[in-house]
Order: structure tokens, then sequence, then C-alpha cells
DNA sequence: GGTAAAAATATTGGCGCCAATTATGTTGCA
DNA sequence: TGCAACATAATTGGCGCCAATATTTTTACC
């Protein structure tokens, strides 16, 4: 076993390797509270032990991952509190996206998410868990990048990616997953209407109810609250 | 010129150099768009080229500098345009977080603002330009650490932080500088008087209102939009 | 056999060296 | 003098080495 391609562009490899392992704990390869050994990153990634180093060290400050001196990093485990205030903070500035995306969206754009929804619909009969969870990612990035503000976009993904490391199964039942099936056809529906307010009000519900503490699966939805 | 510690603890050195450079870039001793040169940083804070290094690239990752392969690292500038959207999410989040402070903080909190707000008071006839800045900060991040969420703390200093870099005069004038220390003690009235919606609108108004393009000082402040 | 000390192993992380790249200065030529 | 090509200096950044620290295994002793 020859190493393939033990130094590629050297540029991008950098930037993109953060990313690649941000996907890789998205998907669950490595799973909250998992150290990540920088010597299995090398080989995983084919890349050197200072690009990981440098990767591991964006994730930290990122808060994808946590350091611990002289122990080395592991995917961050949040507690409920903490993800209680990260969904708070997610209604906000998800609301408020979704809103401004109902007001600037064209025929086009519709048609594309639509393709989406369709696709998720798919997915939750034949996908994986992981496919429906990337499709589910795309449905939700496109509809936000129609809401003309970037910085908005980028920090929602970060507030997502950050609540990734709980121990909350997003979907936490079959039901539930059909649910967020039909509430992306009742935001086309409110996207289609040019009905911000009704989508606002969607979204907010699909983001609260869409992630349940794995213990209390039952738990009703409780109106989003500042704090957890 | 002996250096008087080229090496302290070395694990506090670590963390601590960015936000050194971060602060040192707040106030102004960096202007947005100068090139950050190691071996000056190595000097000035009296670390080692490869701390340095470290604290760029997570401030890179902060956004608050800007990394130029081969180039170096220089303070972000950033457009109007950008600065509006940082703007825009800057008031959902420190309204909500000024709503949930008023409902929580206590008599003793209060006190503490409010000595907060004498000081910038006292600081618009004598204090630096710098000191008024720090002061308003200060009082500022009291404020919200009283909503309970400390995720949306983070983000709203990660974004004001980020929002520094622009060729913004953040108090254009003297009456802009006793316009916003007249608010700083109409939000302690709203405190005083347990009005959360009140204080949201003067929050609302201190952050669109405070920050004014030096180019067109007289510029009426305009509603909160999403997108600039 | 169980526990504690000690040795061996594994892993992280500090740091210096120097190649690659860019910026600056100089020379030669029209 | 103005411009371009070349030489020189300054700066960044990749990477390997090995010391410091943590973890596991072995050994010794009660």
């Amino acid at each position: 076993m020859t190493p393939k391609r033990k130094r590629r562009n050297t540029s991008t490899r950098r930037a993109d390797l953060a990313n690649e392992i941000a996907e890789a704990i998205r998907l669950r390869l490595f799973r909250p509270g998992e150290w990540l050994r920088q010597i299995d990153l090398e080989e995983r990634f084919q890349a050197t032990r200072f690009d990981v180093r440098r990767a591991l060290d964006e994730l930290a400050v990122r808060k994808t991952i946590e350091h611990v001196p002289n122990r080395g990093y592991r995917v961050a485990e949040i507690d409920l509190k903490t993800y209680g205030e990260i969904l708070a903070i997610r209604v906000m500035l998800e609301t408020a996206a979704a809103e401004s995306a109902a007001a600037r969206i064209d025929g086009a754009g519709i048609a594309r998410l639509d393709a989406l929804a369709a696709q998720f619909s798919a997915a939750v009969l034949t996908g994986s868990r992981t496919e429906q969870s990337e499709i589910n990612r795309a449905f939700h990035q496109l509809m936000y990048s129609f809401c003309g503000n970037a910085v908005l976009q980028e920090t929602i993904w970060a507030l997502r990616d950050r609540g990734r490391g709980s121990q909350i199964t997003v979907w936490s039942s079959h039901e539930a997953l059909l649910a967020s099936d039909r509430e992306h056809h009742a935001m086309m529906a409110a996207l289609r209407a040019g009905d911000a307010a009704g989508l606002a009000a969607l979204v907010a519900r699909h983001v609260t109810k869409g992630a349940v503490p794995a213990a209390r699966p039952a738990e009703p939805a409780a109106a989003p609250k500042l704090s957890a």
C-alpha cells in the first residue's frame, strides 16, 4: 500500500481538511466524546500530521471538537442546557432567514427547493439515516440561501453544527421523520403563497420539534424560551 | 533590552495570545487592512513564533483577521454590505438578550449596571475614545450576562468583534456619544421598571443608530432590515 | 490474588530549521 | 528618465525531530 498522494495542492488541502473532518463528525463516523487520534486522521485523510493539527485547532475554535491539553481532541459533548440555548438562538435566526427568503425567492428557486423536498420524501422511505440527514441539510441550506444575508447563513450553520454533539435523536421516531417531511411540504406551500409569517411559524416549530431529547421522546415541545 | 520573559506558563500564553491581539485590534492599535507581521507580534507580546502563528490562525477562523497565503495576516476590512448584515443579526440577538435579561436581573445586578452607566457618563466628558469604548463594552456585556444564555452571549460578541474592521465611526459626533449615554440611562429606567419590551426597543435603536457610516453621518437610521 | 510501584509504550505538542514565496533594491538598456 | 530584468533581502509557512505527558503493561511485594 503505497501512499497515493501524500501531498497534493497543499493550499486547498489545508482549508478543506477541517471541513472533511467536520463532515465525518456530522455523519456520526466519530461519535460525541470520541477521541480523534492524530495518527488515525493522518492515514484516513492522507494528510500530514501538521495539517491534521491545524484542522483540529480550527474545529476546536469552532467548538465542533474540544481540546484537552496533553490528551488530545475529542468530539464535543454538549449538555442539554447548552443544546437548549442553541435551539433558542436557532429559532430566532432561522425564522428570520425564512421570512426574508419568502420575500426574495423566485420561481426557479422554488422549483429547486421542491426537488429537494421530493428527494427527502423519497429518502424517508428508502434512504439511510445519514442520507435523510444530508438531504434535509441541503433543503434548509438552499432555503436560507435566499435570505440575502451571508453572515446570517454562516451563523445558522455554525450553530447547527455545534448542536450536533448532543445526546439527541434528531428524528426520534418514524412518525417524527414523517412529520418533518410533511412540514417541508407545508413550507413549500407557504413559500408559493408568499406567506412569510406562516413560513416563519412553520420553521419555528420545525426547529423546536425536530430535535427531542432522546431520553424523553414524548415530551411536548415547549414554546421556545431563550434560556434552556 | 533583554527579553523579560521569553516563555511563561505556556498553556495560558497560547490561549490568551489570540485575545490579546484581538484586544489590540479593538483598541485600534492595528487598523483595518494593516498587515500583522509575525516578527513584530513576537516581540510586542513576548511570545514564540509558533504561538503567534497559532493565535493568528485562530483569529482568522474567528474572521477577526484575514489570511492571504504567502502574504500573511491582516486586520479584516469589511464592506458596508457585510456590516449591515451583521447589524441586522445583532439587532435580533441583542434585543432578545436584553428582553430576557430584563426578566432575570436582580437588584444587585441593576446596581452594578448603574455604576457602569455612570462611568460611561463620566467618560463622555473626560475620557478618551478607547476608554469610552471599553466602558460601553463592559456595560453591554454585563447587561447581556443576565440573559441566561451563554451561547447567545458568545454569538453576540463574536458578531460585535467581527463588525469592528469597518470604515464606520461608532460615535460619529459628540451628539451621537451623548445620545448613547442618554440611551444607557433610559435602558436602566426600563430595567428598573421591568419593562422588557421597552428595553428591547431601546436596544434595537441603540445598536442601529450607534453605528452610522462615517461618510454620511446625517443619514437617518433605517428600520432594521435583514439584508444590507 | 490483589495492589502498588516501575518500566515500557503510545501520543501529544513545542520549536527550530530552511525551502518557497513575495517584496525591495539595483542594474542595464532604450 | 522610464521601464524591465535581474539580484538581494525580508517574510511566511511546511515539516520533522524529540521532549513532555499520558496510558498501558509488567514486575515486585504483601
